[in-house]
DNA sequence: AGTAGCACCTGATTGC
DNA sequence: TGCAATCAGGTGCTAC
């Protein structure tokens, strides 16, 4: 569910409550939504309370927090993937005074920070999110590791993805080069996140529309200048969206203040099934392509 | 090495 | 009304 721009949307509402905040309190209500390198949810909370958070730091649809360098956290984050529907949402409330978790509520934490006691709360209706603890890594190019950060460091989980779709250092060119590689097509490409991080089913429908790209054209098969198309569609499609807070179709995406994104009435492709193409007017087709259900207008998306 | 298929979950909606 | 089937923003492991 979240993709880039959710993600990105959580990570600055998450930023100015995280920075130099103590974690003073944890309380995880469902073991499966953190991992540890060596398990068990008694061994995550001793291990990130007492930790002091260095703020909010996205690559793709991976978020993390790293740990102040101090004794036993120097060189942890607390990281997060937010999976189908997991959410963040902060209570400007201590520990006693927040509201009673809701049914969802996974991971619970309390932070002190400039005075201020917040309560942070991890939610994850469908369960495929996660809480963990883990070392940093250094980046194989030295490059900063995330939107966020200048840190030239990852999460270890982290270290497998692709360069972030709005990385301001990577090139269309490059980027074509690395998603030509292989037999599948383009849709499938965008949606692996080894070869570019943060498109999920939404944008990448939408980013096809726009650089008007059949989502079964084999990828090796891109011409250059389709590819520049795509990469630049990639890129305005995540940042409208992001301007917009996110997409929205339920309470299953809100930002860390519980409200929702706007950019649903901006999509072109994603859901419209049967509706007019707005640029043809053709009615836009629905098949699933990878096991992900894909949206596309036959008459200005044409294969070649 | 690259790729397809499936497992991991809960809950809302659809159809019989 | 009840119940089963289907679908949903994602990732990672396995077996080819």
């Amino acid at each position: 569910m979240p993709e880039l721009p959710e993600v990105e949307t959580v990570r600055q509402g998450l930023e100015p409550f995280v920075r130099g905040a103590l974690i003073e309190n944890v309380a995880v209500f469902r073991a499966s939504a953190v991992r540890l390198l060596l398990g068990g949810e008694r061994e995550f909370e001793a291990h990130v309370r007492g930790a002091v958070l260095d703020g909010a730091v996205r690559r793709g649809k991976f978020l993390w927090m790293p740990l102040r360098e101090h004794h036993a956290h120097a060189g942890f984050a607390l990281s997060a993937h937010l999976g189908m529907s997991g959410q963040f949402r902060v209570h400007r409330e201590p520990w006693h005074h927040a509201p009673e978790p809701h049914s969802h509520c996974r991971v619970r934490l309390s932070l002190e920070t400039s005075g201020e006691q917040l309560t942070l709360d991890f939610l994850d209706q469908r369960t495929f999110g996660y809480l963990h603890a883990e070392r940093m890594l250094p980046t194989v190019d030295g490059l900063p590791g995330g939107h966020g950060s200048e840190l030239a460091s990852v999460p270890a989980s982290v270290a497998h993805i692709g360069r972030d779709a709005l990385d301001p250092a990577w090139e269309a060119g490059e980027a074509s080069a690395v998603w030509r590689r292989g037999t599948r097509g383009i849709k499938q490409v965008l949606l692996d996140q080894t070869r570019i991080s943060g498109i999920g089913n939404i944008y990448a429908d939408e980013a096809l529309w726009h650089a008007r790209i059949h989502p079964q054209q084999a990828a090796s098969s891109l011409t250059r200048p389709a590819a520049g198309r795509l990469f630049h569609a990639v890129r305005s499609v995540m940042e409208s969206a992001l301007a917009q807070g996110g997409t929205s179709f339920d309470a299953l995406y809100v930002n860390v203040n519980g409200e929702s994104g706007y950019f649903a009435r901006d999509l072109v492709a994603y859901g419209r099934a049967g509706q007019a193409c707005g640029r043809c007017g053709a009615q836009i087709t629905r098949e699933s392509i990878g096991g992900r259900s894909t949206h596309w207008c036959p008459r200005c998306q044409r294969r070649r």
